[in-house]
RNA sequence: UGGGCCGUCGCCAAGCGGUAAGGCACGGGGUUUUGAUCUCCGCAUACCAAGGUUCGAAUCCUUGCGGCCCAGCCA
């Protein structure tokens, strides 16, 4: 199970289960689930859910289960079940029972057949279209269906045969008997299974019907033992379905079903459908693109699981509507990565300076501390000698107001190293500067020169003694705060969302760097080694996050 | 225009009749060999609005206003 420092905060939830407790009700227990449907990857709304329901259970000593919310085998596949418990367990839980809602296919349709028994359920020969025309409006009631009162005997004998396969694809449906007045639509005699001759990941072609969602996810939840049944807000509506179904039924538990608010996170997308979009045209390279909201491409971009249960916490459960800002997410990644992450130099755009009064054949090998406030880091070694590689926006030719860094005739301090002073600019024919000549001062290894302020610091790698490297610049996916407020979604990428840099040099001890491993390139951000593509000793790095930057704000 | 739900700072969010927590963002000071980090300070006489009840209301009542969800044989 998880591990977070932080204490969760309150919500109505919680307050809901508090309250539980204290009239002990379900005998003490505590019982969650977390129900994906694999049709697709799981997403940082997914997140919020998992964090929900695993956490409670963590923290009301109860059980949480997995459970595939597999009725719908025309969108569901094996790939999207391995993937999705990969995630969950990589954000850190594990859950109680591993559980299908095809695992209950057998029960589901006895408990149908007694709906049936009991004429609460009848088998219609309507078609979709005309299914819909007689459930009414908004506003206007619908009309019974001609089939309604046909008669046990007729519905145990054609429910029988749609499953036994006599009949076509949408010939018949069974439905719940409720009110066809209903001013809640889904109580206007919701169906109950449909005919549907599609191969199942798991049950193979032993079905060729299926239940719906509203049938089998109360049923499932009372059968596990649920105690509080946590969804998101369009199923406020569907509560009175769930208790209805279970009301009807001699389960062995009626859970609570309690609904809260779905995730929104400024400028993405969390619809699985459009995700899959983006996969499929390719506008990523896949699930796991690190612009992806998917947890796999979080992982991938370099995110910790604890920053993404540190944001889970932060945003807190409520039914209200809101929108979190990307901001709070980049937080709680800066927040895990400044204090985890060990601090490396890497030159993304460089700039060579040779430093003219350093020999030659000088190389030094000096100390330089992994972390500057955790001394526990350790030290590494970084090799000096006298062609470095600085970073291009480093130096200025005209600086502009309040700017630290190097420019012609002025100083600045190569980190953890010396101080170096420009003397002369080289340029090419075309004028593009492709060579800084300086001088550096020995006198200022590990100490401050006297008499004058040095005020700035830059990062470099020795040209000699660093590594080629691939840099992946990512940024927001979409231009716009909703894109799913745009006619077309796809119109709302950012076209600038992934800048590839190929010439960047990183300093000699990033070789060894480990698959997922997270550092912080001093003064440009936190950085992972991507474990596709790192491949045959070469090295990419994806960008997970720039660091706070209050200079380039103006 | 039917039903369900929601309105507390730019964005989240506590609060549950006793006089507005906290976080992010933002602004300013200090420290710093990362313009990072850290640190200090500031940031709602005000809780969608208007009435009412009360000694006292963000919290209770009434009426408005605004937003979200629902008419799949999807979940």
């Amino acid at each position: 199970m998880s591990t977070n420092e932080n204490p969760p905060s309150s919500n109505f939830i919680r307050h809901i289960i508090d309250n539980d407790l204290k009239e002990n009700k379900n005998n003490g227990k505590v019982a969650t689930r977390f129900p994906p449907e694999p049709n697709g990857y799981l997403h940082i709304g997914h997140a919020k859910s998992i964090c929900l329901n695993f956490g409670i259970a963590e923290e009301y000593k109860g059980t949480c289960n997995l459970r595939f919310d597999d009725t719908n085998p025309e969108k569901e596949s094996d790939e999207y079940v391995q993937a999705i418990m990969r995630d969950v367990q990589w954000l850190g839980f594990q859950w109680s029972e591993l559980r299908h809602a095809s695992d209950y296919f057998e029960q589901l349709y006895d408990y149908a057949v007694q709906l049936i028994k009991d004429g609460k359920a009848y088998v219609d020969s309507l078609s979709a279209e005309q299914i819909r025309a007689y459930r009414g409006t908004l506003t206007e009631p619908g009309k019974e269906s001609p089939d309604r009162n046909r008669s046990v005997e007729d519905n145990l004998d054609l429910f029988k045969r749609m499953r036994e396969g006599e009949f076509a694809d949408g010939q018949y449906v069974l439905r719940a008997k409720i009110d066809m007045a209903s001013p809640n639509i889904n109580m206007r005699d919701p169906a109950l299974y449909r005919i549907r001759r599609v191969h199942h990941q798991r049950t193979g072609d032993k079905w060729c019907i299926y239940p719906m969602y509203d049938y089998t996810h109360c049923i499932s939840d009372a059968l596990e033992g649920i105690t509080h049944s946590l969804c998101t807000l369009e199923f406020e509506d569907h509560r009175p379905l769930y208790d209805w179904v279970l009301d009807q039924l001699k389960t062995p538990s009626h859970p609570q079903q309690i609904e809260f608010a779905r995730l929104q996170l400024k400028y993405t997308i969390v619809s699985k459908r459009k995700l899959n979009q983006l996969v499929t045209e390719k506008h990523v390279s896949g699930w796991d693109d690190p612009r992806m909201p998917t947890i796999a491409g979080l992982r991938r971009a370099g995110f910790t699981p604890k920053s993404i249960r540190d944001f889970c916490e932060r945003i807190g459960v409520t039914k209200q509507n809101s929108w979190i800002e990307m901001g709070v997410l980049e937080y709680c990644i800066r927040e895990d990565l400044n204090e985890n992450a060990p601090r490396a130099m890497a030159v993304l755009r460089p700039l060579r300076v040779v430093i003219e009064n350093y020999p030659e054949d000088k190389t030094e090998y000096l100390e330089i501390s992994n972390h500057p406030q955790k001394p526990e880091f350790g030290k590494r070694e970084i090799a000096f000698s006298r062609v470095v590689l600085i970073e291009q926006d480093d130096f200025a030719e005209v600086p502009p107001p309040k700017y630290k860094r190097l420019v012609e005739g002025g100083e600045v301090r190569l980190r953890g190293t010396y101080v170096i002073k420009c003397n002369q600019v080289i340029k090419d024919a075309d004028g593009n500067i492709t060579e800084l000549r300086c001088t550096y001062d020995p006198d200022t290894l590990g100490k401050n020169p006297e008499g004058r302020k040095i005020k700035g610091v830059i990062h470099w790698v020795a040209e000699a003694h660093s590594r080629p490297a691939e840099l992946r610049l990512y940024d927001r996916l979409f231009k716009v705060p909703n894109p799913d407020n745009e006619e077309n979604f796809l119109e709302a990428l950012n076209p600038n969302s992934l800048e590839v840099l190929t010439d960047c040099r990183v300093e000699a001890s990033l070789a060894d760097a480990k698959p997922e491993s997270r550092y912080q390139f001093e003064r440009t951000g936190y950085f992972c080694l991507d474990a596709k593509d790192s491949v045959g000793g070469k090295l990419v790095f994806n960008r997970t996050v720039t660091l706070r930057d209050t200079w380039e704000k103006n």
